[in-house]
DNA sequence: TGTACATCAGTGAACGCGCGTTCACTGATGTAC
DNA sequence: TGTACATCAGTGAACGCGCGTTCACTGATGTAC
């Protein structure tokens, strides 16, 4: 398998890979299939042996990232060990370093504009992801009494909603843009209050 | 003051709120600037009439994006009125209103990639908006012991994430996605627990 | 091992398109006298 | 009130550009005999 030549050998990955820089570097407007090409150092037009257009290539950086994504979350949470109080927040903080660590991911996956629904795979990592963290809330809510425990998707939802309201808002920084914590630790304190009002910690430690 | 001829007589506002409609409908990326101009019966050649470019143009988009903003999150914490905890619960709610009801306003504003230092006006009237929340989460703190008090800019930045997640994950509802709940219930139980856990409410009422 | 051949990944030229921006201009408006 | 004139908002033609996509092709690879 020879990695170069006029066969390129692994050039779906590598467009991949090229299109994630990209829109690393400079979101997903700044994105096109030809520079992605170019740094693939291939043709434009050998892109369509390989997807079927722009949307379809950055579907699959989208999809890569749920797959990431999910199998990061489900390490952090580590089934709920050793308490699933420590696994919930230390998911919670591995949210944050996959949007730190894989900027091109996670921007395919939640500012493309892409619809989660585009390809079947696509929808299928997605759902997964989302059933990952809907396991670890239900693991958590089994320590609430049943009578005030909101829904594990609730729950779950907020957390999600949360973690992600401070990468975009508090993460994102742009230069001159003020981030009045780090945002690890304005998540990790935010976290924090929210399992208190669920109960889950006591309220004066 | 004719409002049509060869003359516009409000050309400036009429190109914004073309590009509102725009952003709302296709996002910041599908719009252009000539579109905007022919939405606005006009020549693209006339918008630099106004504006410095494109970007200029959605810069102020965002701006009086952010003075809506700004009144409505003051109009509805009210001073605190009747009571610190509901006018702040009426500041969440009316965040998500915004959202929803200013959608091309939003866009520019969060979502554009337009830096909120793009433009002196901008970057006051941002400033303008962040002050208002922080107010309203400094009024509320005083209700909560000293020594156990986050800093109000923490929870106010707190806020402003969960409602942006909820917004961003589960409010641009397109069609297959999955919502669980309606972001409005969503958001008012994740304030509400939020609350509770700065003890702000009583544990179990 | 050597040869013939099918496969198919990548080429390169071409396309039509709409973009943002510029420029010299035109003609409606409003003011001075 | 009527005329002359300055202002300046909008025109329309033109530009260069890079985009996504198509197409017939070419030549490297791997397999069958």
């Amino acid at each position: 398998m020879a990695k170069r030549g006029y066969h390129h050998g692994n050039l779906r990955q590598a467009l991949v890979d090229a299109a994630l820089n990209l829109i690393a570097e400079r979101g997903p407007t700044g994105f096109t299939l030809s520079e992605a090409a170019k740094a693939a150092g291939v043709t434009p037009a050998a892109v369509y042996r390989h997807f079927q257009g722009r949307e379809d290539l950055i579907a699959e950086c989208a999809r890569q990232g749920y797959e990431i994504f999910a199998d990061l979350m489900e390490f952090a949470f580590d089934g709920g060990k050793p308490t699933a109080l420590s696994a919930f927040e230390a998911t919670g903080r591995a949210y944050l370093a996959f949007a730190r660590k894989y900027p091109g991911h996670y921007v395919s996956m939640f500012e493309s504009g892409i619809s989660v629904n585009r390809t079947p795979e696509l929808a299928r990592a997605s759902a997964r992801a989302r059933g990952v963290l809907e396991h670890a809330a239900e693991n958590l809510s089994q320590h609430i009494p049943k009578e005030k425990r909101p829904p594990a998707a609730m729950v779950s939802a907020h957390v999600w909603a949360l973690s992600h309201g401070v990468v975009e808002l508090f993460s994102r920084g742009e230069p001159g843009s003020q981030a009045p914590y780090p945002p690890e630790d304005l998540l990790e304190a935010g976290v924090g209050i929210y399992l208190r009002g669920l109960g889950l910690i006591a309220p004066d430690r």
